[in-house]
DNA sequence: CGCGGCGTTGACCACTCTCAAATTTGGTGG
DNA sequence: CCACCAAATTTGAGAGTGGTCAACGCCGCG
């Protein structure tokens, strides 16, 4: 971990593309950015524990992370974050412990506001306590969404129907993380999502170089989405 | 569903009951009840459908129901709520669409608050708004460990670990819901739900009458919980 | 250059799901 | 109050899937 120097116009600058801070005023983004601090954390480092309490806002600069949950044996990927976007603003936010731990998947560079601020400014601004809630829902949503699909279906399902959300419109994906760690997030061994991959490439829907692959038949994975018929 | 007629005061003591309101203003208390009604719903009915939007904040007063989502092939249990207690309270306030469906269990009273009230009265209310905050994030926490059991440890695990929750520190356990409701809920089918109990009830761990359970031996269960060494 | 972790593949197996049928429960209508 | 029906629950047997264990190649880092 490494602090780094920063001019108040670059910190203000990564705040702004975030939504939850993109409309605030000018001068309460200036008293956020005045005691923030910008870091630099190696690969594998842990930003904060599951459990315990919060003393600062993390916003993610530049890198992704990875959510992880303990479990008996093992840990297991709740959520992957790419950055630009804020890391657990809630329980930052209500000083609650947080619910799980954030590891650094690759070199990041992050933003540190105390929370003491965080708190100051919420008081004030009921619209951003609104955007916290909006924040709130989508995270809920998200985490519905992969509580169903975690017990349905086939393990090829969940993998076709993921990339398919990653791809959106486009043909080239990147995982957002170490494959294990993306078989994690799907609730699969590594085993079990390399298998789910080498079937869908053998039926030419996909190419695999690595943590690129390329979409090449959405057809069929949507095929393996849903088997029923 | 039909709706019943009753006093304010009555009304109010069903909001005190709820931690979000609990400390509110007499005021602000007697003008969110003056425009609500109390009502009475079948086993069965559906209080609000995934996907359409919030017209007002149902209080549960009494009875229990499921939370579902719609999956390729049937319904997905992802929270079982019993009364005294608040239904979305989170996508009502924001009017976004609801993230999941309701279904009561048994017959239900309910409270409809307008969406217009709350909305108000939350503007106003930056403790509300807070005590909102700390509710969701309740909800997620809740989320994430049921995300986390569910990837994990086969189903006697899961039984016992829910079972030990709902038993508290007593030994007589209710179940919220019907068995294949249950089971949905811990992501299982109805005939693994049932086996698991069996096991249970074969290894002495619990007696089982109907939806009502007693927990003769906790150390059994612990010990399903954590079949490593 | 060598070590260690990741990714892949194969073999095996425990587990849960599926399908089917018997039994019980609960509710309805006569 | 009783008979009946539908749904829930239980039990059984079997098939399929993903987990586990093990071995190997590869890449990145020290």
């Amino acid at each position: 971990m490494k602090t780094l120097q920063a001019r108040e116009g670059v910190l203000a600058r990564h705040l702004r593309r975030l939504p939850l801070f993109a409309e605030l005023d000018a001068a309460d983004l200036k008293e956020l950015v005045c005691c923030s601090m910008l870091r630099l954390h190696d690969r594998d480092e842990r930003l904060f524990e599951q459990g315990s309490a919060p003393c600062e806002l993390l916003a993610l600069v530049d890198g992704t992370v990875r959510v992880v949950l303990s479990v008996s044996g093992g840990e297991k990927v709740i959520h992957l974050a790419s950055a630009p976007c804020l890391l657990a603003e809630v329980p930052v936010l209500m000083g609650r412990p947080f619910p799980a731990s954030a590891v650094c998947n690759e070199p990041c560079t992050l933003m540190a506001i105390p929370r003491q601020d965080l708190r100051d400014l919420a008081r004030r601004d009921v619209d951003l306590l609104l955007r916290l809630l909006g924040a709130s829902l989508e995270r809920l949503r998200e985490l519905t969404s992969s509580l169903a699909s975690h017990g349905q279906r086939g393990a090829l399902s969940r993998v076709a129907s993921y990339l398919l959300g990653l791809a959106g419109s486009g043909a080239l994906v990147e995982l957002p993380a170490a494959k294990k760690d993306v078989a994690s997030y799907l609730g699969l061994t590594p085993e079990a999502f390399s298998r789910a991959l080498a079937v869908l490439r053998s039926e030419g829907a996909i190419e695999v170089e690595g943590q690129r692959l390329r979409v090449l038949d959405r057809s069929i994975l949507a095929r393996a989405f849903e088997p029923e018929a």
